[in-house]
DNA sequence: GTAATTGCAAAAGATTTGCCCCATT
DNA sequence: AATGGGGCAAATCTTTTGCAATTAC
């Protein structure tokens, strides 16, 4: 098989993702990528965050409500939520029984492997303004 | 506010939707409307479909896996199944416990408005022939 | 030295939008 | 008749890819 290598962008793309909890997109790690190494192309972030994640570093988080795809460095199992009002998109715990991907009752599934969930509201954030306007 | 009309293309994109189960790509949803409107274009396709997730008809699903966005007429509370082996996307029931987006425990969530849960795994059609394989 | 990886630019997809005409109400 | 909606094509956006040059090992 293929051997890989380290190089600089790789890390530093991985980095980033350590570094935050933003859940960034490809563009906004390109941005910040490109302070530390001000050449390096968006394909190559593209090219490394699918290599990553082909290595399990690093994981895609797709948007219920639209809007593209962002990347997570926390390997951990957790779920997320999003902000319909902010865009916020941020990690919270799994719930209880949900952190082995065992639970198959359902008929036509062999095999779970992984668990996606996504809870879709407001967060505190947006909820408080939102109250105060209520007179 | 704006008065809607009632188009045959809208609903014959309603009508596709409710009559299958396979959850398809707005590509897949042109291709069998053209079987009824032959000159039906695609951009009233995408247009129809924003239309009515915004009524609340219609819900959009983006597989975890990649893969373009694919829609769902089944607007009852249900989780969906990927399978990675076949590429299979069908509606399993939510588990206990999920059927209200009540379970707000974690911190910084102020409403939880809809619950998107994915599973992902192989499908019951793809472990039997895999098994088959192993001597 | 060899081959994995990069940068760049072009290509490929997917989705949105402007504009003018047509159809529903 | 008024105007929401459709068709078509161009425009956007996001992501992928080919290729020659570069770099890690």
């Amino acid at each position: 098989m293929k051997k890989t290598r380290h190089t600089r962008q790789r890390g530093i793309i991985l980095d980033i993702l350590h570094d935050t909890k933003t859940h960034p997109t490809a563009e906004a790690i390109y941005r910040d990528a490109r302070r530390i190494i001000p050449n390096i192309s968006l394909g190559t972030v593209y090219r490394n965050l699918g290599f990553l994640q082909g290595q399990g570093l690093v994981r895609e988080i797709r948007p219920a409500d639209g809007g593209s795809t962002r990347f997570d460095g926390e390997m951990a199992a957790h779920a997320h939520f999003h902000c319909l009002n902010c865009g916020a998109l941020f990690d919270v715990p799994l719930p209880q029984g949900f952190e082995q991907p065992s639970c198959s009752d359902a008929e036509g599934i062999a095999r779970i492997s992984a668990i996606d969930l996504h809870l879709i509201g407001s967060c505190a954030g947006c909820a408080e303004p939102e109250m105060a306007l209520t007179h």
